[in-house]
DNA sequence: CGGCGGGCAATG
DNA sequence: CATTGCCCGCCG
């Protein structure tokens, strides 16, 4: 399969897609110029022409989901043409950039052969610090995806790219660099709901969650707006 | 130690 | 575009 057509015809609404979400309701992020909504067959995706990278990847797995068929990974990166080229990165931004392509979404996070390259759009990336991806993050979705193993049902995993006031820029498109990444998981079954905030740096280690409460304080978006309503404070 | 999953770049 | 070799960190 091509990469680049790999995501043609896919939906560009959430509307078209709503099974990724807690309640099929998307995180309520506001404010935001040039946000585009995609959907992918097994994520999706909030990105930023500002920034050209995802706000967000929304996942909904479970056991079956995961620990699927074997397969490889594709490894073929490539711009997503459902975005407009003013608002998208590019290969050449990355390219020998210092930083590597990450993942919001995981690649071993899915089901099909088809989602997995999906994956790999670069709607789905952002600039992280190569260490950390391949050390400290990947890490936290190896332990996500164990937690999904063994889990009863449904859990929602929402990754997310957060940016400072001094945004560095990678590339002849500027793609924005962010200073954190969290990755906040809620299962359904039993309600628990907890998030690892991470600094998008080298010498990053996985640490303790946070609360629900304390990842809405720190970023100001309700991530899980179902939530909302039981646990109004 | 090897295997795995996160990546990189060079080569036809 | 596919193939190849390589790096990194973690885990069993």
């Amino acid at each position: 399969m091509a990469s680049a057509s790999a995501v043609k015809g896919l939906p560009t609404s959430f509307a078209q897609c709503p099974g990724f979400f807690l309640g099929q309701q998307p995180p309520a992020v506001k404010g935001g110029h040039a946000l585009r909504e995609l959907c992918f067959d097994g994520f999706a995706v909030l990105h930023s022409g500002l920034t050209r990278t995802p706000v967000f990847a929304a996942q909904r797995l479970n056991k079956k989901s995961l620990g699927g068929i074997p397969r490889q990974r594709s490894d073929r990166f490539f711009a997503d043409a459902r975005l407009r080229s003013a608002e998208r990165a590019t290969l050449d931004d990355y390219r020998r950039s210092g930083y590597s392509r990450g993942h919001l979404a995981p690649s071993a996070d899915m089901a099909t052969e088809a989602a997995m390259a999906q994956s790999f759009s670069l709607a789905n990336m952002v600039p992280q610090s190569m260490r950390h991806n391949s050390g400290a993050w990947a890490k936290i979705e190896q332990d996500t995806r164990k937690y999904v193993q063994r889990a009863k049902g449904d859990v929602h995993v929402v990754t997310g790219a957060v940016f400072g006031s001094q945004v560095e820029r990678i590339g002849p498109n500027g793609v924005a660099v962010p200073s954190h990444l969290f990755k906040l998981v809620h299962d359904v079954h039993t309600g628990q709901t907890w998030a690892h905030w991470q600094a998008n740096r080298d010498d990053e280690r996985p640490g303790k969650p946070i609360s629900y409460e304390e990842l809405v304080r720190r970023t100001a978006v309700e991530w899980l707006p179902m939530l909302q309503r039981d646990r109004r404070r």
